[in-house]
This record gives structure tokens, sequence and C-alpha cells, in this order.
RNA sequence: GUCCCCAUCGUCUAGCCUGGCCUAGGACAUUGCCCUUUCAAGGCAGUAACACGGGUUCAAAUCCCGUUGGGGACACCA
């Protein structure tokens, strides 16, 4: 049995799209659990809209999430010759002929032929000229069979006939002496010795095209699979107007990568009722038969419930070294250089359940930088009133009297004295509340009183207790 | 227009190939209740689907045909 060789080849004329990430996904997924060969390809062809931003943008993106190939990145301008020489070998083996048609000429035929509801193909009118070598502008054609049929046994959606009669003949080599995609692919799925050709749907009209030209190239034809689109909730393709679509705008928004990876592998892939996929589990347990045929919808909702699972799940310092950078942009780089990697863990300990994405854990982490807090205005207006300063003076007596802290004994210390007040928990607590985190909602007051140690809870009380006297 | 693909809760899906175990399961979202010092998280419960029409069969979500609907492709883009 051959090694499985599979690749991953955008066009670099943008940035890396999530339905691009997916169908990497998959090829990667396959080669890991295959122990096969990953590559990566970059098509850029077309020169008029390639930029080697969007390249670096592909690769960023394919590194943020985790996707490692092993061979590549390979750039298609940089292999000119061999497109050449294949062209070459097709015309002298006569698959192919010049074809000396304008551009406009064949824009022109083809709104034609669409004016009169007829199929936009070319007429084949070079075919037969027999040029051999063209005076001017000429653009190489193959010539595609014409009878018969060409069948894809494709490994997600199963046997697809498609009659010959369809074909066109495509061009192969434009004038300006570039290789079309058509031919490219073919080249270099065939010399890079693809076994496994896993691309989108919309290819699937494709293949019968480039399986003739892998036949009179002589070159073996790969097996072929196409995955189903990514739709947006109108289901249309999905684009800019239903949300983010660039996999690094997630990691803006505050999503890990390994939340990312899992959402997009399960939307168009199932192992019975299991949701959550570690990276190990997710290469032993795909399977094509389990790849949906149908198109799906991305949903947003679901992908945040995803990413917050992980953000309770993955080990805390592995979510506080993703958090770095997001707190850093929020203008917080020097309280985290304060702060030690094992603090900003037990920060992330602390407000995980509440935080859907890292961009949410800023918000709730920020309070705990620094000696003093910032008050929401709401809050302090509401809770910290001169009504409530003197049992605040009192709570912050009783904790004052004892030398150490300890969650168990302050949180005692507390309950005595609203007993012994006779008021409600509530009354108490959210005054506190406000006063050590400067908000109405925080996690429980005394893992709060944790985190902030006993001096900076004295003295955040002391604080609040100050606000409260002058109202 | 032509060709190709597809069709189970609002969404992602299990079941379909190898008909009976389906009174159609799970997840997200949503609703209610519980827990509770706040906000979350969590627990429990609920609403909600086999596109339609014909066959085949004792029996169809599952097999066959058609209809409808959706998507994709028809470039000197990829």
């Amino acid at each position: 049995m051959n090694q499985v060789r599979v690749r991953f080849a955008p066009s670099p004329t943008g940035f890396l799209h999530i339905g691009g990430v997916r169908t990497a996904l998959f090829n990667w997924l396959f080669a890991r659990q295959q122990q096969g060969v990953f590559l990566l390809r970059i098509e850029d062809t077309d020169q008029s809209r390639s930029t080697d931003e969007s390249i670096q943008a592909i690769i960023d993106g394919m590194k943020w999430v985790g996707l490692d190939w092993d061979e590549g990145p390979f750039r298609q301008t940089d292999r000119m010759d061999l497109y050449r020489s294949h062209a070459k070998k097709l015309l002298e083996t006569g698959h192919a002929y010049w074809c000396v048609c304008k551009a406009e000429e064949l824009e022109a035929r083809r709104k034609e032929a669409e004016a009169k509801g007829v199929s936009p193909r070319y007429d084949g009118r070079c075919r037969n000229l027999g040029i051999s070598r063209p005076a001017g502008d000429a653009a190489l054609r193959f010539k595609a069979p014409r009878e018969g049929q060409t069948v894809v046994d494709d490994l997600i959606k199963g046997k697809i006939e498609f009659d010959n009669t369809i074909l066109d003949d495509v061009i192969v080599l434009r004038s300006n002496g570039y290789p079309t995609y058509n031919f490219s692919v073919v080249v270099d799925d065939a010399l890079m010795r693809i076994t496994h050709v896993v691309r989108g749907d919309d290819h699937l009209t494709n293949t019968p095209r480039q399986i003739p030209i892998f036949e009179a190239l002589g070159f073996a034809v790969p097996r072929f699979g196409h995955l189903p689109m990514i739709l947006g909730s109108d289901k249309t393709r999905l684009s800019k107007r239903h949300g983010a679509t660039s996999i690094m705008a997630y990691k803006d928004m505050g999503y890990l990568p390994d939340a990312m990876v899992n959402y997009l592998v399960r939307l168009g892939w199932s192992h019975g009722d299991q949701e959550l996929f570690t990276r190990q589990e997710l290469i032993e347990k795909f399977a094509w038969d389990h790849v949906q045929t149908s198109a799906a919808v991305f949903n947003p909702d679901k992908l945040l419930w995803m990413n917050a699972e992980y953000i309770k799940t993955s080990p805390p310092h592995h979510v506080a070294q993703a958090l770095v950078p997001l707190l850093e942009q929020a203008g917080l780089q020097e309280a985290v250089e304060s702060v030690s990697g094992e603090s900003l863990a037990q920060l992330v300990v602390l407000v995980k359940e509440r935080a859907k994405t890292l961009v949410d854990m800023v918000h709730w982490v920020r309070p705990y930088f620094g000696e003093s807090v910032l008050f929401d205005r709401e809050a302090a207006k509401k809770f910290l009133t001169p009504t409530i300063a003197p049992l605040l003076q009192k709570l912050l007596s009783r904790f004052e009297a004892v030398p150490s802290f300890s969650k168990q004994g302050w949180e005692e210390i507390f309950k005595k004295l609203v007993e012994d007040e006779g008021v409600k928990m509530g009354a108490v607590a959210q005054p506190v509340r406000v006063a050590l985190t400067g908000r109405t909602a925080s996690p429980g007051l005394f893992e709060v009183m944790e985190v902030l140690g006993r001096e900076r809870t004295l003295f955040r009380l002391r604080k609040g207790i100050e606000r409260a006297s002058t109202g």
C-alpha cells in the first residue's frame, strides 16, 4: 500500500478563510491518521490577484490553528518550467492545440450563448486548425474527449458519472505563458504524488475536466473527495456579511485554536453523539464515511459554547498563555509583566466559568491587577452608601483582627457578622463585592479575597468604606 | 439555460448502506424549575424534525421513481 499523500492548496488572494481551514483540517487529519504526508502548496498563478501578504496570512493561520505540513510551502510560480514542459508534451502527443481566439471574442461569444440560453462553451473552432507555431498571442487548449464518460469515485459522495460531451477544451496555457488552474493542479498533484485530492465541493465539476489531463500525461489518477460547503445562516455560501470568516479574526475575538479545530471538524463530520474531541481523538476517529454529504450552516452560537468548554477544561496555564497577547492589547502590558505566570493561571481558574472567550476573560480578570480598583459608577452608587458604611467598618475591624488570611476562616467571620447583625447575606455581600472588584458581578467573594490576598483585600475594603461614607 | 451535488428538530447531527430495536437519540439555541452572596457555571425538565407525492413490502426516516426546494459549476479566476 502506497503512503498517503495529501495537500492543502489555497490561492493567496486574501485572508485564510475558515472554510479553507476546514478543508486543510480534513486533509491533515487523514494524513496524520494514515501516517502519511501533508503538504502545503500555494496556487499563485493568477499574478494579478496573488499577494505576498496573503501567503503570509495562510502560513500564520495554519500555524495558529496548529496544522503543520511536512512538505512545502510550494509556490506554483516557482514551478513554471514544469507546467511549460508538460504543456509541450501535451502538444507533442496531440492532446493539445493552439487557439488564437482573442479573449474579447470568447467573452462576446459566451455572452451571446448565455443570452440564447445555450450552454456557454468554447465552440472548438481552433481545434482542427493544426496551428504549429502561432504568429501572435495564442493559448494552448487541451483536447478533451468528446465521447464516453468520466467516472469519479468520490471518497465522500460515492460514484458520480459525467458525460464527456459536457467537457470543454480548457485552456492549459494562457497566452501570457502562465498555466491555468485546471492544468497546474494536475501537473502538481501528479508530480507531488498526491494520492487523495480532498477539496471543496465547488471543485466537483472540475474533476472530470482534470482526469483526462492526468490520463493524457500518462499519470496515475488520484482518488478524489469533495467536502460540502459551509453556508451562512441564510443558507448561502458563507461570506463576510454573515460575520467573520477569516481564521485570524477568531483569534482576535478570543477563540482558542483547539475549540476552533473541534468545531470546524465537527461541522460536517460526526462520531456518534460525541461533541468534544482532543486532537488525538480526532486523528484516531476520523473517517470519510462519516463526513456529511450536504452543506452545513455555520453556527456561531455553538462555536461560542465550544470555546467556553475549552476555556473551562484546558490547562489553566495554557489558557493564560493565550490570554497574554489580549491583555497586552487591552493596555495591561505593565500589569501582565508584574505578575507571574502562576498567578495568571490562578486568575484564569478564578474566572474561567464566566468567560466564553478570551476577550471576555480580559474583562473579568481586570479588577485583580493593581492595588486599588476602579469603581463602576452605578455599582458604587447603589451599594456603597453611607448607610452601609458602619457595617463595612465592622467587617473590616474583624478581618483586621486576624493576622493571616484563610478562605474558610474569613468566610466564617463574614457569616458570623451577618448573623450578629441580623441582616441578609446579600446586604453585605454586594457592597463588599463592589468594594473589592468595583462591580456587582464577580466570582465568589472568598475566592476573590484569596486571589487578592489579605493586604489588598483590607486596602480595598478601606477604600470602599471611604467611598461609601462620602456617598 | 445545461450539467453535477444535496434534503431528519431553528442549527450541527445519530439512525439510512445491511428496512422492523424509532413512541426518531444527542448537542447548540430557546423555555421553565432547582442550586445560589452577585454574575456565571452546573443539575433537572420541556418545546421542536424524517420536504412532498407515488410505488415496493406484512412492515419505509431507511429501498425505487417523480416533484419541489436548496447549493455548486459552466473564465486566458482558483
